[in-house]
DNA sequence: GTATGTACCTGTTTGC
DNA sequence: TGCAAACAGGTACATA
């Protein structure tokens, strides 16, 4: 699934192979990739012909083209399984059933967005300061140079959800998914149900500091899998398999104790956990603080 | 304003 | 073998 490090592959590749070169007409296949432009299709077709990027920016899991000579930005969601590929123009008379948006480059390749479960999205926006208006409510992330971890943490410790719960909300700090989440939690031995406003300072600080090591170790190892001929995002990157202690590994033992990992019902989806390493926090009045 | 639950969607896996 | 149900999960939106 894409979270910010496969998204930060993706927008590696199209700063490559993608800016600098001119988009021609657009192609929607699938009008539900565009189910966020308010004028629909033809709004789309209408600002994202004939454009040219010139630089690929991303916060948390949201990416964007800015454009030469306009004030749209190409701003795209990868949801659950999109993908964008740089391919040969030849190759799009091959039938994919799940190519949903292209566009041909003046190079003879073409620029194709493709989504199996189709939770991706693409739109033409404007910028509302440093992002697209799309993007306004998501906090940064924490390899933005703006990242304020301090004023990160005061905020997380104001909020009374699950911690696992703010990791995956975007609006406390952005990228995290449910995988990262999970292997960030197991490491710092937190619950994922652990009230947020009764952890210590020094706790939730530790947690993003761990939760940005993975990232940052994933990130690297989604460029060296890069593959120059396409920008991709790879579901079945080998990183997964190497290096998730949790996710994924529902009944086989713990790293740390040998207690058999649990996978969980969370809000609609799955949590995994060690049941030794992760217990359940106690509430009292006098609170956790662990 | 905050917290929580659910719909959206489709290929794959699992169970009968 | 074939069918149906369960499952995967990020985001937007509805509801409390």
């Amino acid at each position: 699934m894409p979270e910010l490090p496969e998204v930060e592959t993706v927008r590696v590749g199209l700063q490559r192979r993608v800016v600098g070169r001119h988009l021609g007409g657009v192609q929607v296949a699938h009008e539900r990739a565009v189910r966020r432009q308010a004028g629909g299709v033809d709004e789309f077709l209408g600002r994202m012909s004939h454009v040219s990027p010139i630089a690929a920016q991303r916060r948390g899991k949201y990416l964007w083209l800015e454009l030469a000579d306009s004030d749209d930005v190409l701003v795209a969601h990868l949801g659950m399984s999109g993908q964008f590929r740089v391919v040969d123009n030849s190759d799009l008379v091959e039938p994919d059933p799940h190519r949903r948006v292209w566009w041909p480059m003046d190079d003879g390749s073409a620029l194709v967005f493709r989504d199996q479960r189709t939770f991706g999205w693409v739109l033409a926006d404007e910028r509302a300061g440093d992002v697209p208006t799309a993007a306004a409510h998501i906090a940064r992330d924490p390899f933005d140079p703006l990242f304020d971890a301090g004023e990160v943490s005061r905020h997380i410790r104001r909020s009374r959800s699950g911690i696992k719960r703010v990791l995956l909300a975007q609006t406390f700090v952005s990228g995290v998914g449910n995988i990262y989440a999970d292997e960030a939690l197991w490491r710092c031995q937190l619950h994922p149900e652990h009230p947020a406003n009764r952890l210590s300072s020094s706790r939730v600080a530790e947690l993003l500091e761990v939760v940005t090591d993975i990232m940052r170790a994933a990130i690297a190892a989604g460029g060296t899998s890069f593959d120059p001929l396409y920008v991709a995002v790879n579901g079945d990157s080998g990183w997964f398999d190497r290096s998730l202690s949790v996710y994924g590994r529902e009944s086989e033992p713990c790293a740390r104790c040998g207690r058999p990992i649990v996978r969980e019902q969370f809000a609609n989806r799955s949590s995994h956990r060690c049941p030794k390493c992760q217990r359940r926090p106690r509430v009292s009045t006098a609170g956790i603080h662990r």
